[in-house]
RNA sequence: CGGGGCGUAGCUCAGUUUGGCUAGAGCGCUUGCUUGGGGUGCAAGAGGCCGGGUGUUCAAGUCACCUCGCUCCGACCA
């Protein structure tokens, strides 16, 4: 390829409507543009990205005993019917009638198709395990798209989809689709980290989400540098700490304290700290069969982790109560509030609660405090749970060793499905007794589309991308500091002919730029590695090879150059 | 869904407050010269339903109403 034919209109100035840092990137390198919200055309250096990706994520998905398949985009109501999503999935199903207005939608995952396909072309235990994936466009009306392609309605999906006899086969699936990820993101040139993850609206009961780590991550993970264990802070378990260990219960006593509303005004008013305040926080519990307000305890210097909450109700969302519902339950306003003398509301305290021996609550009744509260005696402790959000520094849950803490961005998510689709939309086997039994599934998702777009997040410096070379668009540049000298294009045009031989992705810029133009083209776009032939070094028969990851400059012979990059190329490939 | 902001040249934006001649700048693009190792310099050009509609007015990019689109914030800690 010539940049002269290349499709990259690349931008001096900050498009306006980026806010992340790929997404301006992207824009200005000339690889996206916006076709509407939340919906973007991919141009040739893109497209070669995803492409790379996705070849990377087919070897894989091959290697681990998948079979790609091609699924329908726009599917029919009735399968979703079926499985009980239509009713469930909300605004964000991207819904569209046809001519005789029966109702479809644009697949924003495949579980209902691809059960379909399996219970009507598979019967037998012998045809078990099956993995079927595809890499295709997916749909979701996000509320607010953003972030460019992290958060696009309009994205590229891998999804594979497992199912097998029972729980172990699961399993055996489930772990091949952890190693083949493991090896996907790797030889994407990614650092990344799995972590334990809520298996949320898809449902299961285990989860993995693969993170890639940057610090522009929409997610929070905690990890344990000691054991290993890691978890996205919305899953992961807490030891309950002790924080007053030395006091003994004293009596409760009902306390004037006017204007103190927050744990900041409980903190100076008592002269405590947030860790003796108890916290009442109450939901609305949405359920199937209605709603219910429920009162949460927990420290004044924790967070309730919502996730946790909803798992623990089993309800389908929660959602922090109005004031007004506040002041009817309890005849205070929030502030004041607290879980002693509550009629008829449940009380959930956190696991750190019943450890506490005097605390501080609101008294339902406005600019009034209980202080000596006593958990256990003063209200009921009936519902105890891990409740709350893990910070960094606390200990592990599984070895005690500080916690740390980091941003990632979600670029894959391994769950384990069970029965849940295969029991709805009746996908069942005979097994060598004759009996009919449910598949069991798992699906296994990869954001294409983010993963490039994360790279970025993780992989740039002020100049532009730096893309790790198994993903970059091409791997190596030839820049000619003037390709109207005869000489310096001669060997520039050689070299390119040689790497093209080597199979060596190479780009040259064949332009009539100056030489900065071209410098700077190129350290936007990211390729790995720039031959920069100019006068200087031609002189002593050399050309100058850049490394825009390490930013390492060589001189090498004019006719070692082609090989030299190639063999760098190799060992980044294979490292 | 709630609240703000913005729609003027391919891009980034002035101009709108206080209506008034042929609507501007920089970048980009075309042509010529120049320059030739980090977005050269000079000159000449091309390029606009001022998002769309309705209205007010002698007169609308500018005012009013409607509409469409884009964008940001929020939709959680008592």
């Amino acid at each position: 390829m010539r940049t002269s034919q290349l499709l990259a209109p690349t931008l001096r100035e900050e498009p306006a409507e980026a806010e992340v840092i790929s997404h301006r990137l992207m824009l200005r390198a000339g690889m996206i543009r916006k076709t509407t919200s939340g919906v973007y055309t991919y141009l040739p250096l893109a497209q070669r990205v995803l492409f790379k990706i996705a070849t990377i994520i087919r070897e894989e998905m091959n290697r681990a005993g998948g079979q790609e398949v091609a699924l329908p985009i726009i599917q029919p109501a009735e399968l979703w019917q079926e499985s009980g999503r239509w009713a469930v999935y909300g605004d964000e199903l991207f819904r569209l009638q046809d001519r005789h207005d029966r109702d479809f939608c644009l697949g924003p995952t495949h579980e209902e198709i691809i059960t379909d396909l399996v219970r009507g072309e598979v019967h037998s235990y012998k045809q078990l395990p099956q993995l079927l994936y595809q890499i295709q466009n997916k749909y979701r009306d996000e509320r607010r798209p953003r972030f460019g392609l992290m958060r696009a309605r309009e994205f590229i999906m891998k999804d594979l989809y497992s199912f097998d006899r029972d729980a172990a086969g699961l399993e055996t699936s489930y772990r091949k689709m952890y190693e083949a990820y493991t090896r996907v993101f790797q030889r994407c040139g990614l650092k990344f980290r799995a972590v334990e993850a809520d298996p949320g609206a898809i449902g299961g009961n285990a989860s993995h989400e693969f993170m890639v780590l940057a610090g522009s991550g929409e997610a929070v993970i905690v990890y344990c540098n000691e054991c290993g264990y890691a978890a996205n802070v919305e899953k992961a378990e807490a030891r309950p700490e002790l924080s007053q260990e030395d006091l003994e219960p004293c009596d409760l006593e009902l306390v004037s304290t006017p204007g103190v509303r927050t744990v900041e005004d409980g903190t100076a008013f008592f002269g405590i700290t947030p860790k003796e305040i108890i916290k009442t926080l109450f939901y609305e519990a949405e359920y199937e069969t209605g709603r219910e307000l429920v009162a949460v305890v927990i420290r004044g210097d924790r967070s309730i982790n919502e996730v946790k909450l909803l798992n623990r109700l089993g309800c389908l969302r929660v959602e922090m109560a109005s004031e007004a519902r506040i002041k009817e339950a309890t005849g205070a306003n929030p502030g004041f509030v607290g879980p002693i003398g509550l009629q008829g509301i449940r009380i959930l305290a956190d696991a750190e609660i019943p450890l506490m021996v005097q605390g501080v609550v609101g008294a339902n009744q406005d600019n009034y405090h209980y202080r000596g509260v006593n958990p256990g005696r003063d209200f009921p402790l009936d519902d105890v749970a891990d409740l709350r959000i893990v910070e960094a520094g606390e200990p592990c849950p599984k070895c005690g060793h500080p916690l740390a803490e980091s941003y990632g961005i979600e670029v894959g998510h391994i769950f384990k499905l069970g029965t849940k689709y295969s029991s709805a939309m009746n996908a069942y086997y005979l097994d060598d007794k004759g009996q009919k039994q449910l598949m069991v599934m798992g699906c296994y998702g990869i954001g294409v589309s983010r993963t490039m777009a994360a790279a970025i997040e993780q992989n740039y410096d002020a100049n532009g991308i730096k893309w790790p070379v198994a993903i970059a668009p091409f791997q190596v540049i030839v820049v000619p500091v003037s390709y109207q000298d005869d000489q310096q294009r001669q060997v520039a045009e050689m070299l390119y002919e040689q790497l093209l031989n080597l199979g060596v992705e190479v780009i040259l810029d064949d332009r009539l730029e100056r030489a900065g133009v071209k410098f700077k083209d190129a350290d936007l776009i990211g390729y790995p590695y720039r031959i920069t032939i100019g006068p200087k070094a031609l002189k002593e028969g050399q050309v100058e090879i850049s490394c825009r990851f390490t930013d390492q400059c060589s001189h090498v012979k004019v006719e070692e150059a082609a090989e030299w990059v190639a063999n760098q190329i190799h060992q980044q490939l294979h490292s």
